[in-house]
DNA sequence: TCCTAAGCGAGACGGTACGTCTTGTCTTCCA
DNA sequence: TGGAAGACAAGACGTACCGTCTCGCTTAGGA
């Protein structure tokens, strides 16, 4: 019971080292952040910081998938319910977060992006290809296909300074990925 | 005139830290190489190391540059070469340097050979592609999905240990890849 | 109420916990030993520990000043009483507990010891030296004399592998600190 | 040639810390400095610290060994050649940097300064006495038995706030000692 | 043939991050 | 109400790595 039921004091530790790490990000690129950094700006100790996480990767991470959950949480365009990535919600979500996303992704953060994108998407993604029957590549490389595809156009996006809006972004996302992927599952599929 | 025409004993100590890297990526992952490992094996100081690179990623980029354009050298299947990548040329290259690249991609030098291989391939592509007419999405986008979905497939090749054969991995990259460039390219196109 | 009738709980801790610390002597040197391996193995927790000593060298002091006491309580050859230390009877003592000597030996811990002695036995030799009249040196001084030599003798003893029996040492040990003693004491005196 | 003959640059960085080790010790005790005060202290890096010494302890203990060979440089009154230790000028030269060692022989220095004198005046003492014959006592116990006393009177003199003059401290010392020293060494010997 | 400039070896150094460790305090919960 | 559990602050530790720098030695190519 108390195992999972943390304590409220370490329950409080951890948001404060991810809101130290979302400010932080607000001013410096993520490689530039160090551990010290993080915890001057929590208010917390060297080894609190050690005990909640097992590095600054691993707070990225964290933060990351949290908010990811949280974005497929918000009610979404039913019609949208078949993609296999929420793209346009999370265009818009790094627009709305803009700076923050270009310190991760120039740098070092892209690949926790990257790792985490692909755990966190990867188990809705084989649920919807398994549901339509075999594809002619393994579920494997289509995950790392979709996602992958999806990371690099997003930070080809923040490179470039946000030359185009979500909705643009999220289209483009679709055309150039969405073809190939229909050409490898089923064709009685309809609606992808 | 110094500039091109290389000190001989510059051209040695570039090549002495070239197969030095090359050696140690044989036994270690990159990330954990570094520079006064590869000084040591190289048996050069590490004054030297910096007169001729900028640090570890350099070097690695310069290596993979020169690998890249030795790809390109040989002559290849006359039917190939409309493709926007030698893609087959690629993965027979890495399966027979297996445990280098192995150990590059596990890690961040998958980053290096990112930016290497955009840059390199970037040329040729954009060539490619203004030549078909004008195209619904950005050239610079077109390039950064073409060569990130292939380094993917790269990466998720190696990390799942060479479970198929070059040749199928080159098929599945066209299959995922073309159909997305297509739709994006002016439909009167022949070849591609 | 609680202060002179000890909480049963209590002595059991305080008796946890000096166990712990013989068992753990047993195994590494006093200097690696943690207030954390200490805990752990008494199945005690941190602030119980607090609760009942100041620190580490605190347990241990106590400890050794229980050992001294017990020594004083076994009948000691009669002929002997008239000695400053019980020498014979402490090295017979760190025979039978080498392993354990020997880590606190090794280190900070000496200085425990060596406190502890200081105070144990101080009491003592003052009573002695002062009932024979004036000395040529403080008693203070001489106090540190004895009880310094005689753990310095302790100490090298034990680095050396105890390469004499507790016999020879004792003999040594009045050898060397004797003379001295008797030379700084008042010529009248008879027995020392 | 260049591997004895230090690099100025390196010696010169040995000089900064040993200064202000001294300099510190000056201010507060032994045990509460830590490396980062030093380092801070003599404008030195981390790194270049720990490429000169093992640890705070090395550093002390090279500078303490240093001190030991200028007292034996400085020309002494012959008389006292023939003692096994330089007591006197010890005692002397503790009083002038009083401050000084107080820091450091309340706590952990002692022992680095226990080490230290043992190996320094061991040689001496060993030759001495083995010069002389047989002895009752190995000369390794011998060693032990002076050098600890010595130090034991000196950490007994700091502590107590230097009640007596370096003078009377070394006839103590002799008178304490020497009598004991005597009694294990062959009886034709003369002069100790 | 000598001179001069560059390449180079050797490695000290500053700077700084890292993850681990330990101590002693404090809070919270449970019996 | 006191012990158990353990989070926490504080901060030292020794290691690692990087990129810069200094200092001579050596070596090549031009005068």
């Amino acid at each position: 019971m108390d195992s999972d039921q943390l304590d409220r004091r370490a329950q409080r530790s951890r948001e404060l080292l991810t809101a130290a790490l979302t400010e932080l990000l607000h001013e410096q690129r993520y490689d530039l952040i160090s551990v010290r950094d993080i915890i001057t700006r929590a208010r917390v100790s060297r080894s609190t910081f050690y005990l909640h996480f097992q590095d600054k990767d691993d707070l990225l991470a964290s933060n990351f998938t949290d908010v990811l959950s949280q974005l497929d949480q918000q009610p979404s365009d039913a019609r949208l319910d078949r993609r296999l990535l929420p793209a346009l919600e999370m265009f818009r979500h790094v627009q709305a977060h803009r700076a923050l996303y270009e310190s991760v992704v120039g740098g070092r953060g892209l690949e926790v992006l990257f790792r985490a994108g692909r755990d966190y998407w990867g188990k809705t993604i084989e649920q919807t290809i398994t549901a339509t029957g075999d594809t002619a590549v393994p579920a494997s490389i289509l995950i790392t296909y979709v996602t992958g595809a999806f990371l690099n156009l997003l930070k080809w996006w923040l490179d470039n300074r946000l030359p185009y809006p979500p909705e643009r972004m999220a289209a483009m996302f679709e055309e150039l990925v969405m073809p190939g992927v229909r050409s490898v599952l089923p064709l009685k599929h309809d609606g992808l």
